[in-house]
RNA sequence: GCCUCGAUAGCUCAGUCGGUAGAGCAGGAGACUGAAAAUCUCCGUGUCGGUGGUUCGAUUCCGCCUCGAGGCA
């Protein structure tokens, strides 16, 4: 992506990168170093009283760093990509007029790529009613019936999205519904309102699995199984699709045979999660600066050379 | 010591009435614009335990050997 002029422009710096990746850790130093408060980008650190499961930063990993947009909901409260770059705009604004460098860390790809790209579609917010129309709809005459439908409405969407991607199709048809026009129709590219340096962290995938299987261990001996306990009157709520406290709730109706197959599949979920991550980031639209934890001295020499210059 | 049953992809196993084999899981790759820690798509060659024999041809049938599980002594 071309940016141009962009002089004129706020500077952000981003990291993102799969989790247990260390962002947290590297985001922390790069605010002391550059006078910055970091803009989280994670769907579920914005949930309070999810700590342990979703490995939200603690107060002393902080350092004294100011943290936006985490803690922000309560796991009741639905949330979306829309709401979040709302938000996130007015958080990464006001940091700037405060002089300082806003850092925007998290591993919420489609997160990121709003605050890059923007998000087309500014008024077709979801529609619970909407969607569980399609939805009864669906598991009534099948996915194929009403991905039909939106084939005579928006054939060029269809064709990008897969008549099993129930979701996308279930959007897509929401899009219309709400706004009037097709998705299609309303796509636009966005140039983005920051001049960005993007980061994503990354390191050899075994090291990286290690890593992930390491910390769902340490999160079960920090008491994960507890704070799921607690929670678990929001089963059912948009915040509990976060790995761990799902597969907690099935162990607790008997779906594992033990404890260890439990922790077995969470780690094995996160790893594919992380390897979703990864593949988002590199598809993503960006121009884009791949490192690993021994490039930390180097990106600290491309951020001022970036804010500099 | 004898008998029985196993030995096939990293793992669990299916299968080949004899023409060199396929599922699930793991693993890999990818998509992604308001639910994204979600949702979805694609990818399977491995001395078919070893060795002799029968056969045009054996992973498949037969013998022996090795290893594992169970049973009888």
């Amino acid at each position: 992506m071309v940016q141009t002029h962009s002089l004129k422009k706020p500077k952000i710096v981003i990291i993102g990168g799969p989790t247990a990746s260390g962002k947290s850790a590297f985001a922390v130093q790069c605010a002391l170093r550059f006078n910055g408060e970091i803009i989280s980008a994670d769907s579920m650190q914005i949930y309070r009283h999810l700590d342990i499961g979703t490995g939200k930063i603690t107060k002393a990993e902080k350092k004294g760093v100011a943290h936006h947009m985490i803690d922000i909901l309560e796991p009741d409260e639905n949330y979306s990509v829309g709401l979040y770059l709302q938000e996130a705009r007015k958080k990464i604004d006001s940091v700037i007029a405060h002089k300082k460098l806003p850092i925007i860390a998290g591993g919420t790809g489609l997160y990121i790529n709003a605050i890059i790209n923007g998000l087309n579609f500014s008024d077709a917010n979801r529609s619970e009613e909407v969607r569980n129309k399609w939805k009864k709809i669906a598991s009534q005459y099948g996915n194929l019936f009403i991905y039909d439908k939106l084939k005579k409405i928006d054939p060029f969407s269809a064709e990008k999205i897969n008549p099993n991607d129930l979701k996308r199709v279930i959007r897509a048809l929401e899009i219309y519904e709400v706004t009037g026009k097709t998705k299609s129709e309303s796509a636009a590219e966005k140039e983005c309102n920051y001049d960005y340096k993007l980061f994503i962290l990354d390191c050899e995938r075994n090291e990286l699995y290690e890593k992930i299987n390491a910390r769902v261990d340490k999160m079960f001996a920090d008491g994960l199984m507890s704070e799921a306990q607690n929670l678990r009157r929001f089963e059912h709520c948009q915040s509990m699709q976060a790995i761990g406290y799902k597969q907690i709730y099935e162990f607790m109706a008997g779906k594992y045979p033990d404890e260890e197959m439990l922790k077995e599949d969470i780690k094995k979920q996160t790893r594919h999660y992380a390897k979703r991550q990864l593949t988002f980031f590199k598809g993503m639209k960006a121009e884009k600066t791949w490192i690993t934890s021994s490039d930390f001295q180097s990106a600290f020499a491309k951020i001022e050379e970036f804010i500099n210059n």
